[in-house]
DNA sequence: GATGAATGAGAATTCATTCAT
DNA sequence: TATGAATGAATTCTCATTCAT
């Protein structure tokens, strides 16, 4: 799999250890207050503060806020693709893939703030910085085709491209989709009701409802 | 069904008819800004000078920024409502209900910039607005409910409510979904393809595509 | 005399009678803070507040802070050349030529605030703007060179095109340095006093002064 | 002649050695600056950086960025004034008063970097530095008045106070003119063209020029 | 002596909103 | 009703200076 090469955002600091240290303070931060307020409603100030620097210290680890934001972006998937690790991808099951599935909504689940703040924030990233984030959203939902492709090796399924393509696209939506939605979720759902009914539709299709009348 | 009290903006101007017309110069002129730069970038100016008026006159027909946020999406909502109407949404039968899904997402591919700015900003409304804005979305996913449920009355399908609930909102997710990950999708399928490939994986569901081994 | 087409500083107001008066109110605070602490040292709501408004107002008439510098430079400029007009150009004579040199080290006195200004200041204008100035500059340099080709033409004096245009740069930076000198020459000098002793200095060269041993 | 009294810049290193040493980079360095940014817009960590050494060094060696400025300016005379003590002031003749003036602009093309900047920058000296640069100015302008004097002493001049000092100044700007004047003068005269036209101006008078009807 | 991370006052600029005409 | 000039709070970013190591 070709691997994203790094964007690098400018730090006046030297210390590669203590930017790394100062950047997860602000990552943190930012996150909070991304999720609470939004990037354009959230202050560099904020940021700082929210760091526990100065906003003299803020602006030695970045250029400008939107630095702040592809940082939290980046730092987000990286963590997301990180757990993601976990998953069996060559098992080539169909057992193998809800597991997969259920694995990957959990970790959704578990990091909602952080999803949030990506999805809904991600789109301020300038022209610049955002092709670097959509190709680690792709090499995600490449993560799901894998594994699907897997079982075909295996003989498990039987699937065009297209259809594979979209049905990973369609997972990976679904996961983000339980942070974004859940407002009307929620009040039905606990993550393991979420993941039982999603893979029932998902594997079973509509027209196994079907009665015979 | 319940219909949605409107949440009225405040207008200085009394002539009714005036302001529905200058709103929507102001809503037609406030989309394309939003699609291009987002509601934050955008300015007040900018949206009187797209609406063809002057800043003092924008102020006449709303009481702050937010407001035109609100006219916009209120509106998108409105227009998607109404072009689905022509659903049929009575029938009962899964035929319909691939029809129904077929006209949703056609609907979705021609009102893509609206769409897209609705999902995008609309979470910038202010708490006291977007609980309307969110009711006409459960309107929406409700209209795909009320169609499998007549499925369901007509005995062509067996469902329960949690299972119906959650694919009503995929189907609804699965329509925004052409909107904002066109820039992955517009790659490797037309809307027809879309459907297609969509309705096929909704209704077949992964087992179906298993072999015996 | 080829005329310097006007570089525009942009406005957001449309009235131009009254960004003439808003500039001119600028200008003149401005050239006052300018004298008194340079431009750098001068903050923009110093000048927003020397012209009587407020900074919000400044910045619709113009764009940003250089802009300032610019108009003062232009309109220091403009003074100083339509103050020259009064000059008698075209008569020929040396003693037109001492009168003129008179009347534009008179000038030079009574705006030795503004002259010192932007004698100081021009410096810090974009490459942008700068070459406008400089090409005033110019134009009043060629004031005295036509003045002094004028002379020739009337057979007063015979003297190639090196020596006119030094002279006239020359005197042109005489009358500059009456100002920016100001600390070293007034403790000595009135206007009156300078202007007779430049003018025997300019006229009678040192070998008059030479003695027959 | 009086000697200008040094004006000691702190510094927290004992070592004069050192001191010196270090202060000659940081001016080397910072005359480059200044001379392509100006002053203002040079900071101090550049003057560190081109200077060879951290910020934290330079302000071992100075108090404020303004101390450069003035370490600067004080160089640059010394420097001026060290190469201008070639010149024979005593001689007593026109002949090497013509000299001393071409050795002089010389000098001023050779330095012209660090003219102009002390020309353009000095004024940005505090009310406390100033006067020390402004005497030695002045000195500088008293090594013509010397020669001058000379000359008068010799007889070969008969001049009274007003026009030795003023012819002093004059020759001193003219040689500055050159510096700071380049943008129109370089145009037409190489150094010992400004240097041949200038001394004719200077010595041989307007009137000489005259032609009898 | 040398370093460079930390600081925060200060600066330019923007823009939603008001209100007199 | 329509206009657009005026406002100033709020925001991002800079940079001289300090001080612990």
């Amino acid at each position: 799999m070709v691997v994203n090469k790094k964007r690098t955002v400018h730090a006046s600091v030297k210390d590669e250890r203590l930017v790394k240290m100062r950047r997860n303070q602000m990552i943190r931060g930012a996150v909070a207050l991304f999720k609470q307020k939004g990037f354009h409603r959230t202050t560099t100030r904020e940021i700082a503060q929210a760091a526990g620097f100065s906003i003299g210290t803020l602006y030695e680890y970045i250029r400008t806020k939107e630095d702040v934001l592809y940082l939290v972006c980046d730092s987000i998937y990286d963590q997301v693709r990180e757990r993601l690790q976990g998953m069996d991808v060559d098992k080539g099951t169909l057992e193998s893939l809800k597991l997969g599935i259920a694995h990957y909504f959990k970790i959704m689940d578990e990091m909602q703030d952080e999803v949030l703040v990506m999805y809904q924030e991600a789109k301020s990233l300038s022209k610049d910085a955002l092709p670097y984030v959509l190709k680690k959203e792709l090499e995600m939902v490449g993560m799901f085709e894998t594994i699907i492709r897997r079982c075909i090796d295996n003989g498990e399924l039987v699937m065009d491209d297209e259809h594979i393509d979209l049905l990973s696209h369609n997972i990976f939506v679904q996961g983000q989709m339980w942070g974004f939605r859940r407002w009307a979720l929620a009040k039905n759902y606990t993550i393991d009701d979420y993941i039982k009914v999603q893979t029932d539709l998902l594997f079973t299709g509509i027209e196994q409802y079907q009665t015979q009348l």
